[in-house]
DNA sequence: TGAAAGAATATGAAATTTCATATAACTCAG
DNA sequence: CTGAGTTATATGAAATTTCATATTCTTTCA
């Protein structure tokens, strides 16, 4: 990733860019983690939808859908794959007979928690690869950015 | 995006996940102006390739997958539909046969002449809104931490 | 030189993703 | 209680993406 430059040494409009910078960021950060995730047989918005349900269990697929960045649709996919597998349940909602709410099984549950503390320790070394560049700085700024993007978001609760 | 709670209110692991933090962060910031991209006719990876020659016209198909965060056989048909629409050309290397380096045509000069001040546009006025919260911080950050990903890559130049 | 190894790009085929829309369930005004 | 409007999920069909591998050209070195 040498920083791209033009031919005559000019540093470059994308190598500079907020936007690029992010998504270079999250996908060089995420890559070691993410062999990992792959190794244990699963896809990264699958590993994604067993973090949401760590924290969130019996969550509606919207609402994963939305935490796990992935498109409706597709999730509703997934999740009938990760079904299939028996990772998870789907059960619907009997207040509200649309809702379909999803649960880990306990076998979905194990790997999940197999899997959390390891991205924790990947998490840990990362950030203290990052102190002496200010790496404590990186968190907290990230929230920031995201709730200046939640005020002006046409936001769905 | 409220910040995901465990029902009981405990703040949940996903939320202050680096990872995705990060992944949010890239998504949300990029939002808006990908939908801008769109609406010029372009998906983001097309666009990413307009960035990337804006900055380095006549680089390889690999180079460029690398910069815009594409898998190769990916770019390759991205950049053949896009020299269909007459945004690009391929020419082969006459020094070493087997790359291809691909150039802007006046079309696609233009398509990004047009984008990339509106990039940049969208970027200084999100650093603004976030200049109370650190947001001159945040690129240094994420050099520093791109930095860091290259010290261990098994990179690729 | 020429055979083997390595690089850069392309491509077939299966799988996934997208987009639009269908379906089903709920809400609420009248 | 009925139907228009809304929300949650599902699904068909086209398009894209992935993965493995083919192809083409270059480098190396015996």
């Amino acid at each position: 990733m040498t920083t791209p430059v033009s031919p005559d040494g000019t540093p470059g409009f994308v190598s500079n860019y907020l936007l690029y910078l992010l998504a270079a960021a999250s996908e060089g950060a995420s890559a070691q983690f993410h062999a990992q995730v792959r190794s244990s047989g699963l896809r990264v918005p699958e590993w994604r939808v067993l973090a949401c349900l760590h924290d969130c269990e019996g969550a509606m697929i919207t609402q994963l859908a939305r935490i796990a960045l992935v498109e409706q649709s597709r999730l509703t996919r997934i999740i009938a794959q990760m079904e299939k597998r028996g990772l998870l349940i789907r059960q619907s909602d009997p207040e509200d007979g649309r809702r379909v709410r999803v649960f880990l099984t306990p076998e979905g549950r194990a790997l999940t928690n197999r899997l959390v503390p390891q991205a924790q320790a990947h998490e840990k070394a990362l950030l203290e690869r990052l102190t002496e560049h200010g790496g404590h700085q990186l968190k907290p700024i990230l929230h920031a950015l995201l709730n200046t993007l939640e005020e002006d978001a046409p936001e769905k609760l």
